[in-house]
DNA sequence: CACCTTATGCCAACAGGGTTGACGTTATTC
DNA sequence: GAATAACGTCAACCCTGTTGGCATAAGGTG
């Protein structure tokens, strides 16, 4: 198995190889990342993936359980980009609005790596210190423990949910997956009036909106929310709709 | 091509065929959905379409124009029954919640088919049928147009946004969408409790808390902050981030 | 130094994926 | 009855992830 391997190669640095290779679990997530960026997620293949590392596409299995194992790699290397530099400052609303639009921003970066957003939880290394982070953080505000949990679920889908559909928006993938503008525009335009009087009239509306994301508002509503719940009562409230504004 | 089969086929009734076989549109939809839900997307192959129809693989392609088409039909399909017994009162925040629940619980309903919300906009027939429905609504209510695409789009959003983040909590599919309930207490409560603290305290809050949605209140937040914006100004507000609670 | 174990890479092969084209049969139409 | 479209099968193609065997390099130990 790779487990140990992985260990061991972690730690040592290898001067040159038979062919002068020399991979490493960094080198294939970040050509592997590279590939998903520029090729979207038909370009990422195990034979692709050799080929753009100059190395046998059966290497790749050297370092990781199969691709399974590499794509949950590559959504831990994205959580950790999201989570580097990130600075709390002890209010805990301000820093966790700071880092769901760094989440957010990062996979806006990787558009074509929205298909990672399904594979979360996994217990590897980033994510799970970035889950300490937040449940620190909400604990330390005073959140008892079932509230914190549920804010933390919360806060953590609604950023990747959105950061898929937002990216699906921008990218042009597979045709299952098709969702630009020229599409929207092509498609609802060119839908007859008499029958679809409302879609025409703003079909051009449509297809611009497809740009702009509508994350932020929807996670300062959460975070309000969230605030406002730790204001009115110390203890926590259950599972229960929270009816605002 | 497939399309003028389409039509012709669709209001023909044919009695029977060479081996017996009466294939049609809808029988394939319904096949493929059921293949989805009881054995996920990895029991959604042309071969394996094939054989639950008592079919050829290669026959599918005689009604979809590839697998591509299939799966927008298959989307297609489950809008048409969310809205399927949908009622408006004319009050659009409750019909609108109505709608959004009903979407929720239908994608629920087939767990496995969180694949099909990255696959949506078509302009296909149920698909657009919902959309005039919304728009019109919002339209009715009062929005200007582009408040109401707003609306519209984050409505949309978030209703398949959440409902793929929940069916994916809900299943045990493939490895790399791994998520369920056993995963993640297996995952968390292993950790060690000195170098994870606070997962640890809460790793049987976390696994029980997958199973729950945090659905229908980001939707109640979500029309609350749209009717304070329809009462505050009738006039449209562009993409500024709404502050409220 | 020799020696053995591990790590690493390549190669050939397998099962299974979507898809296509030719072909035959049936159903419909004129 | 003849022509045409529809429908289903079959064999084949190229792609995919994955594996086992083999060869070589590296690292550690005598």
């Amino acid at each position: 198995m790779a487990k140990k391997v992985v260990q061991d190669a972690e730690r040592r640095r290898r001067r040159r190889t038979k062919q002068g290779l020399v991979l490493s679990h960094a080198l294939i997530v970040e050509t592997a990342l590279r590939l998903l960026r520029e090729h979207g997620p038909q370009g990422l293949t195990a034979r692709r993936l050799g080929l753009a590392l100059g190395a046998d596409p059966s290497t790749v299995y050297r370092y990781f359980d199969g691709m399974d194992d590499l794509i949950l790699a590559l959504a831990d290397e994205l959580m950790g980009r999201a989570v580097a530099g990130w600075e709390t400052t002890g209010d805990w609303r301000r820093d966790l609005r700071d880092l769901g639009l760094r989440i957010h921003a990062t996979y806006l970066a990787h558009p074509q790596a929205a298909v990672l957003t399904a594979a979360r939880v996994s217990g590897r290394s980033q994510e799970i210190a970035a889950d300490e982070a937040i449940l620190g953080l909400l604990r330390g505000a005073g959140f008892p423990d079932p509230a914190a949990v549920r804010i933390y679920h919360a806060f953590i889908d609604q950023a990747l949910a959105f950061a898929a559909l937002d990216a699906a928006s921008l990218t042009l993938p597979e045709p299952a997956l098709r969702a630009d503008r020229t599409i929207w525009r092509a498609t609802y335009a060119r839908l007859p009036e008499r029958t679809h009087p409302n879609i025409t009239a703003v079909a051009d509306l449509l297809a611009a909106r497809m740009n702009s994301s509508a994350y932020p508002a929807a996670l300062d509503l959460m975070l309000a929310s969230a605030a406002a719940e730790l204001a009115a009562a110390p203890r926590d409230g259950g599972n229960e709709v929270v009816q605002s504004v």
